[in-house]
DNA sequence: TGAAATGTTGGGGCG
DNA sequence: ACGCCCCAACATTTC
């Protein structure tokens, strides 16, 4: 074959890409190409800080593609005219892209590959939809079944992966669309894009940080966690990848099996998302969709802003605010506290952390939120209701978290920074900070909040 | 991948 | 020495 499209999505990277690596040894030629999708350049779930990475992300992969001889080709419209047109001028006659299992994918996939030659191959899991299933050939709805079975099932060697090319040939007189800045886009300070930075920071993580991580992961104040996140989210790593790292790094090491966990929850929320697309829309549990929520939208801006008055849950909406990135351990208690405190509808959460986190991706997103709400598959039961008070006290116990992302609560000493509000007057004024001018009362009292969601669950449950 | 309410136990102070 | 009470510490149940 003389041309081939290599059709980018979520793996921009060189190496372990199977669709580039077929494409090079089916073709002479190999056209490199993102799409600037406006359905999803318009979508509500999409924001600045995602997009921002992502541009940075292929400006990246552009040169990485320059220095092997060849180039991105970044256009602007619908996948399908983009893609006609592009198979037109260079006599592509296959494109070739890593299949994407989730719904809005296989959407546009399915209408490219009506009209056009689109060969998916590997893919963005280990174990796609439909390898993992119970023996009656169900899909799981359970975390722990599920994790079994994925785990029985073969997972990949150093020897499965594949090395980047060294020169890629692409036809030279392609017009392509510079990548630009996007206006008013915030740098990226703590997640760089690229696949060498992806690279770099999985090799430390797994030579120094995975030691602790099952001790320290849920530690807000620390850097316990991988934050891979967002590189994983657009393939500047494999999955693959990761996994082969993780499993090499220390055989049964407890970290390592903690952060394999995280990995497999997330192949276990794009099952869920693929067998079950409904869950974007509502509620998994038939049960609780009915849910009467306050959906009060003073105190729901109070939450997007970081103002509720709970330091612990105004310094994990600040750190999404300033970073694009929130601790998992905050995700929970700031998800709690939307649906649990304020009994507002986890759609109204998901939607905003979409807009908000670089790593924003709609099935981990969604069973999260599920999760948080008490909703979804496997998730905690709707009385499980966190105490944002002590999730700081565990979580963060000398408040350095918080100090970091509320800067007026620095100089309240330890022992009110879970609770500022319950400082006397002379230790409000000694500390700068008087509660309701330099730093709000809380906007809801947890315990009486706890009592109306046990019963606006249990009514949902009844009716 | 909770927290609060309730129950149980056991040590020590004290009459 | 003994029973009684208090309460912390832990366990169990409930939401």
């Amino acid at each position: 074959m003389r041309t081939a499209i290599w059709w980018i999505r979520r793996d921009l990277r060189l190496s372990d890409n199977q669709a580039l690596s077929v494409a090079i040894s089916q073709a002479e030629q190999v056209v490199p190409v993102f799409v600037l999708d406006p359905v999803l350049w318009r979508s509500p779930y999409v924001g600045d800080k995602r997009l921002a990475f992502l541009l940075g992300g292929l400006r990246s992969l552009d040169a990485d593609l320059k220095s092997r001889g060849s180039y991105l080709v970044l256009r602007k419209d619908d996948p399908v005219p983009v893609l006609r047109a592009l198979c037109h001028e260079t006599g592509a006659e296959v494109i070739f892209a890593e299949a994407d299992v989730s719904p809005y994918a296989r959407e546009r996939d399915a209408r490219v590959s009506a009209v056009l030659p689109l060969q998916r191959v590997g893919g963005l899991l280990a174990h796609p939809p439909g390898t993992v299933l119970k023996k009656n050939g169900e899909p799981y709805t359970v975390y722990t079944p599920f994790k079994r079975t994925w785990r029985s099932l073969p997972l990949p060697q150093v020897d499965d992966l594949l090395p980047a090319p060294d020169w890629i040939k692409t036809p030279a007189d392609l017009a392509s669309l510079p990548i630009l800045d996007h206006p008013a886009l915030p740098a990226c300070v703590l997640f760089v894009p690229g696949e060498g930075v992806a690279q770099q920071r999985l090799r430390a993580f797994l030579a120094e940080d995975v030691v602790q991580y099952a001790e320290d992961r849920d530690r807000m104040d620390l850097e316990g966690t991988s934050r891979l996140s967002p590189y994983l989210r657009f393939g500047m790593l494999s999955l693959q990848q990761a996994l082969v790292a993780v499993l090499a790094a220390c055989d049964a090491c407890k970290g390592a099996e903690a952060w394999l966990n995280e990995l497999i929850w997330r192949e276990f929320y794009m099952h869920i998302l693929y067998h079950f697309p409904d869950v974007r829309r509502e509620s998994f549990r038939e049960s609780l969709r009915e849910i009467a929520w306050e959906n009060d939208p003073d105190a729901f801006a109070a939450w997007q802003e970081g103002r509720t008055g709970y330091p612990v849950v105004d310094a994990a909406m600040r750190q999404m605010l300033a970073t694009g990135w929130m601790h998992n351990r905050a995700r929970m208690v700031v998800a709690s506290f939307l649906t649990k405190d304020l009994l507002i509808d986890w759609r109204w959460g998901e939607r905003y952390f979409m807009q908000h986190l670089i790593d924003g991706d709609p099935a981990s997103n969604n069973g999260g939120w599920q999760w948080s709400a008490g909703t979804g598959t496997d998730a905690a039961p709707y009385f499980r209701i966190f105490n944002p008070i002590l999730q700081g006290k565990k979580f963060d116990p000398q408040g350095a978290y918080i100090r970091r992302w509320v800067p007026e609560l620095n100089k309240v000493p330890d022992r009110y920074i879970h609770r500022p509000w319950t400082m006397p007057p002379e230790e409000q004024k000694a500390a700068h900070c008087v509660i309701g001018h330099a730093y709000p009362s809380p906007i809801v009292d947890h315990a009486w909040a706890r009592e109306r969601t046990l019963a606006a669950y249990k009514q949902a449950k009844l009716s």
